[in-house]
RNA sequence: GGCCCCAUCGUCUAGUCUGGUCCAGGACACCAGGUUUUCAUCCUGGUAACGCGGGUUCGAAUCCCGCUGGGGUCACCA
């Protein structure tokens, strides 16, 4: 890794507050942290803000740290993750993909605390904030502060029917000694007395911003349950695990004074920032949890329209009947993450990915993913020999390159069909074993029926098939459906019986005949493997001196209802000798019913 | 509404700092052909953008101003 002298100890951190999953625009984030600090040979920081105490959980934190290594972005200080074993898992494919840059293989675990610098949960670290906060109340710089949530609230409203912004005006009789002695027996917050004067803050990616003095008031640093808010925590934390360099999302930009202020009172260095640009849904709406929620409530609508009994059927095991119905029937209510998650799986439904996790589930490739979040907001600003952009490269690349000069200033649009094309041709670049390989551990945790129906030399053979089909690892399913069909079950297709069995052409068999006869071929294969049946099929066509379309076409129909399937051989070999069979006999007894019935 | 940020094809963007090589390049999407026993893959070609108005200059996508539009933020959330 290329080390930067004129940066000799670059030192980034992501700090997700463990609230849900990771956010896309989470993990661009992470990804650009990483990157830097990879880039300069510098130090990655992972530190979870979990200040508030009601929405933080101890899953969620598990989550974000997963997802992270299911990225292939490692930490060099924070909270140990165990890496699985083994090529299969997850993470190991992700190092494999993105050019083995990851951990080394006798690396079993990311994090750790080599510094001294822990913890990296802000919950286990009030004391530090306590006492930062305490050397603020005796400078004088920071004061104790009794408003009620009701008379703040009030102020605001009065203030926002006025038409003005509400500023925290400081009581013109503000005694500091009654304050203090009071705050010893009574509930309350430490407000920052906010200097008058204006904020200078430079940006890497937008440049200078100036913050004039009456528009930044005296803000809250530690909340009345005794957690810091997180200016103070993020500002303190920062300085003491000496964090050089802060990439954060836009949102952040309008805090930025507050933390810089905070920094001049407690004698802190500033860091560098860069205020990386938002990202947003196609139709320019911020990507929130929402969407998934209106995606399955305009999915079950439908389906109710439908068949409103089978709905409720099915929804059984994973939500209560009434919670279920409640949802449906408030447009404003939202489904907890585990329930539609739950729905999901059980009714096989697509949702707009938004996090992380949602990405691997649809079976998108982590280094996909990783790609193209980097071309969100970065680009290497490099021409391929064809003179092309380049605009396909690994984590090692990123983190050899990446730099703060080359990001851009706006906002931009999440385009799913971009990302699927990058992933599909992924795919496409991949060879049948290493896609196997990468599906099979996918599928263990995401399509275990599939996974289930092809055993043993099954499973290249389906991986094979299905390869070439396949934008993302999910629609193995798809394409490998009539698998899983239970032999009787297969609805056929009119216009593809129409046109693949009964069709009439003068002087040549019809589809339904060569069906029937090329069956007694294929019970009699042995060995029934892809190589045996082509040929055999071939064979068949010549003797009756036929074009293979004639023949191939009436087994797809016999074989999935349509006259759509992946190469023949392969397709026949997943089904086997004895299911193929029995789908050309069921095959030919409906459609001469058809006939019989139709004449 | 106050404050702050942003503005090139439908989308992601190159080009903007260092004005001419740009009647603006690439990618995805879209459209039209071609290859293929089906589907898909693959190949070829095409449509398509400098938000508007003023400056500055011999010359502006590039510099300046205004307008318009979009976004962020205004919590004892982070």
């Amino acid at each position: 890794m290329p080390s930067d002298p004129a940066n000799p100890s670059v030192i980034t951190r992501f700090a997700p507050s463990p609230t849900g999953f990771l956010h896309v625009g989470g993990a661009r984030t992470a990804l650009f942290c990483w990157a830097y600090a990879r880039r300069h040979g510098g130090t990655f920081i992972l530190r979870v803000e979990d200040t508030d105490q009601a929405r933080s959980s101890e899953s969620a934190t598990t989550g974000i740290l997963e997802d992270l290594a299911w990225m292939g972005i490692d930490w060099d200080e924070g909270p140990e993750l165990a890496l699985e074993g083994g090529a299969s898992s997850p993470t190991a494919n992700a190092g494999i993909l993105t050019g083995g840059q990851d951990a080394p293989p006798s690396k079993r675990s990311i994090g750790g605390d080599p510094r001294s610098i822990g913890p990296f949960f802000q919950a286990q670290r009030i004391e530090l904030y306590n006492e930062h906060i305490q050397r603020l109340i005796d400078q004088d710089k920071a004061y104790p502060a009794f408003d009620t949530l009701e008379e703040l609230t009030a102020k605001r409203d009065a203030a926002r029917a006025r038409k003005e912004t509400f500023r925290y005006i400081r009581d013109p009789g503000f005694d500091r000694d009654a304050a203090l002695a009071r705050a010893k027996s009574e509930a309350h917050v430490i407000r920052f007395r906010m200097p008058d004067e204006a904020i200078h803050v430079r940006d890497e990616v937008l440049g200078d911003v100036n913050f004039a003095a009456e528009h930044v008031d005296d803000f809250v640093i530690r909340k009345v349950d005794g957690f810091p808010t997180y200016h103070l925590a993020v500002v303190v934390d920062d300085e003491l695990m000496g964090v050089t360099h802060v990439l954060r999302g836009q949102e952040h930009l309008n805090n930025t004074p507050r933390h810089v202020a905070l920094q001049k009172a407690m004698g802190f260095r500033t860091p560098v920032y860069a205020h990386l640009p938002l990202i947003f849904n196609p139709d320019g709406s911020k990507m929130s949890k929402r969407d998934k929620d209106k995606a399955a409530r305009a999915h079950f609508m439908a389906e109710i329209d439908r068949d409103r009994d089978r709905v409720y059927r099915q929804a059984a095991p994973a939500i209560d009947k009434g919670k279920f119905e409640a949802w449906l029937g408030d447009k404003k209510s939202q489904l907890e993450t585990q329930d539609l998650g739950e729905l999901q799986r059980l009714f096989a439904m697509s949702l707009p990915e938004i996090d992380t996790a949602d990405f691997r589930g649809a079976g998108y490739l982590p280094q996909v993913l990783v790609n193209f979040l980097a071309l969100l907001g970065w680009n290497p600003g490099v021409k391929n020999d064809d003179g092309t952009d380049l605009e396909r490269f690994d984590a090692a690349y990123i983190a050899q390159h990446f730099d703060l000069g080359r990001l851009g200033k706006s906002a931009s649009k999440f385009d799913r069909a971009k990302l699927l094309a990058f992933n599909a041709d992924t795919i496409q670049a991949m060879d049948d074993a290493a896609f196997a390989s990468c599906w099979a551990s996918w599928a263990k945790d995401h399509d275990a029926a599939m996974l289930g129906a092809l055993p043993g030399e099954k499973l290249a053979w389906g991986c094979a098939a299905a390869r070439q089909r396949c934008k993302t690892l999910r629609d193995v399913r798809t394409v490998l459906d009539f698998v899983l069909v239970d032999d009787g079950a297969i609805e056929y297709d009119e216009k593809a019986v129409k046109k693949n069995l009964t069709k009439q052409v003068e002087g040549e068999p019809t589809g339904l005949e060569l069906l029937a006869g090329v069956k007694d071929v294929l019970a009699g294969l042995d060995p029934f493997d892809p190589e045996a049946i082509d040929a055999a099929i071939e064979g068949f066509a010549e003797k009756k001196q036929v074009k293979i379309g004639r023949v191939a076409q009436p087994i797809r129909v016999a074989l999935t209802g349509a006259a759509v399937s992946p190469p023949l051989g392969l397709s026949l070999a997943l089904v086997g000798k004895d299911g193929l069979v029995r789908r050309i006999e069921r095959c030919v007894r409906a459609v001469q019913g058809i006939v019989a019935g139709g004449s």
